[in-house]
DNA sequence: GCTCACTGGAAAATCGATATATCGCAAGGG
DNA sequence: CCCTTGCGATATATCGATTTTCCAGTGAGC
């Protein structure tokens, strides 16, 4: 029997007194637990007692000191505007999948779109040896680190990052082509705030599908929604609907010479119905509403929602999947854009469109 | 000129070259560096030497490094079933409040309800030498670590576990009241699911304020949320209010004998409602609706939910700051409960109680 | 007889910071 | 004259793993 005790004042064991206890080496002892390449002349009576001892004593080895030695952190920074269940959660559910099977962690940053906070997050984390960043719904411009990045909906033509990215041509091709056909001809649109990368983006594909369609845009039918009122978190925030009830009460005041509206989420689509309802009209007997990302509520307001879900849980899966495959090997060519399907979902709240009365 | 060059192979810039730089050795550079106490003795000018060299050549000291040494990985490890909107979202808000100005950041785990991720977790994040754990909305009771816990809403009365609990006693008290007050005496209830530490807590609260104000608790009309529905993730499931939707089916079919009925939480006394209306019934007209958390679609839904509002944001706060205490000092006393106060929010879902045929 | 490779393993360097013990010198107290 | 205290630091040990270098013995090939 060896010298050493057995657990330290903490009651960890440790590779020395692994070592001790077996008489061996602690490089020995840390090759054979490795399984590293340079053990392959250690025999395998020599494995199994070692194995058997580092079971036997309950040896964890030392998060630190092993993070120090590899200089690497096994974990992830992630960050994103809130915590809504709407985006984040469901991304989310993908990209723990992926990162828990390759026994990563991840710590969760949210800037509530204030400037300092995109900035100064990124530059703590760095500094907590995050092994690289996931981006939900944030511009990569400004974020100079040293480690992979992979943005989802960021559209960021940055150095080092990877972008996921929704095919929103496709997506507003779906959603423009079914109003279409449903007669609609007026439709208005809700433009996303400013701050959110995805909202010029999606203005552009509507812009263009638009064209092809043969469909006339109308810049009195565009509304757009208030920053400000975004960056209250909509998560929490019980105004949240409040986001799609001004802007389409303030249409509402100029004109109703419309049939259907195509919105930037379903929150503000939630919010637009009420609007709609307040000012005596039906949904979709007067005016057919769209929304965006197929949230939870979607489906269960009242009338239910015709919305384009987007693939939220492959996107984040997806996500990891690259920026894992990045922190593997630094050195590697990567995609900078990975763009994903959308699909539309057809519910109660698009129908045939109302002849207009012109005016 | 010192010797050394001014950044590693990485750009780093570490201890030791600051240290040559300034030709002095690590141990000063490090006590200046740290302010530390022991440092009484080092001049007014060589320190500004020290700061505005780190400054200058921008050195940041190893995570790595410094954690091993002082065994602190300044974060904590969360907890959760998931990552749901009306719960975790709302508590999180606090704990980052008060783990943000303390400089820890947090590993958020999920363990949705499965007992062998309950178990694991925890092991997995003491291995990443978190320095305590915050449980929201899980049992403690099989949940061993070395460093302290504080479990929100949790009830576990366990070694090394701080408790914060929302007084249900006074909860259920308002929430009773109210309905008595407004004529209500054949009352239902929708238990909540087993596995939920709550559910246990809020029922003998529900028994015992009965018994106070002289209701009687008819045993026909209690049901039971189905654990189940509950654990394929209230949150991102499209089907979330059905959790509420089929007791109160279940109910109907055996008696429309009550005038109201208090729901575990929104989302059931939303699909309660839901099916309150398939089966023909008015809210609040024909029978009342309580709910319990007031998340964010409790001011949305029609009828706007009555519920009682538990103060999330200030039970995340506290919680991670009775956290920090215990962290930060390890050896002091701590409480081994917090209770914190709920608010009844009266909306449109309650009514006075129509009068009831008998049978 | 001499190099070569392989076996089975150990010693020592390394990662980068913090903690502890120490040092030479001068002044002040008893 | 001896002992302590303060000053302005420094050398060295330590945290606990990984990684590189080294080494003695042995059998094989030239």
């Amino acid at each position: 029997m060896a010298k050493g005790k057995l657990s330290t004042p903490n009651g960890h064991v440790n590779l020395r007194m692994l070592a001790e206890h077996l008489e061996l080496s602690q490089t020995t002892v840390s090759l054979v637990l490795n399984n590293s390449p340079s053990a392959k002349s250690i025999p395998q009576e020599t494995r199994n007692r070692v194995l058997e001892a580092a079971q036997r004593l309950n040896y964890r080895p030392n998060y630190f000191a092993r993070s120090l030695r590899q200089s690497r952190s096994m974990s992830v920074g992630v960050l994103a505007p809130d915590l809504s269940e709407g985006y984040f959660t469901r991304v989310m559910s993908g990209v723990v999948q992926e990162l828990t099977t390759a026994h990563y962690f991840y710590f969760t940053a949210c800037h509530d779109w204030k400037r300092e906070l995109i900035e100064q997050y990124p530059r703590m984390l760095v500094e907590r040896a995050v092994d690289g960043f996931l981006l939900l719904n944030t511009p990569a411009d400004h974020i100079a680190v040293p480690v992979p990045v992979v943005a989802i909906s960021a559209h960021s033509a940055v150095e080092n990052v990877t972008n996921i990215v929704l095919d929103h041509h496709s997506a507003v091709e779906q959603a423009l082509k079914h109003l279409y056909a449903l007669g609609h001809r007026r439709i208005a649109f809700m433009r996303g705030p400013r701050a959110i990368p995805d909202s010029e983006f999606r203005w552009e594909a509507i812009q263009k599908v638009a064209k092809d369609i043969g469909l006339k845009l109308d810049p009195s039918l565009v509304v757009r929604i208030d920053s400000a009122g975004w960056s209250m978190k909509a998560g929490y925030h019980p105004m949240a609907p409040e986001i799609g009830h001004k802007p389409m009460q303030a249409l509402l005041e100029k004109t109703r010479d419309f049939t259907a509206v195509f919105c930037f989420n379903d929150i503000a689509a939630i919010g637009a119905i009420r609007a709609l309802k307040d000012a005596g009209l039906s949904v979709p007997g007067d005016v057919s509403v769209v929304g965006f990302d197929d949230i939870q509520s979607a489906a269960y307001s009242t009338p239910s929602l015709t919305t384009v879900r987007q693939p939220l849980f492959e996107m984040g899966k997806r996500g990891a999947q690259v920026l894992l495959e990045r922190i593997a090997d630094r050195e590697a060519p990567y995609p900078a854009e990975v763009v994903m399907a959308p699909e539309l979902i057809v519910r109660e709240s698009t129908g045939p469109a109302r002849s207009l009365a012109k005016g």
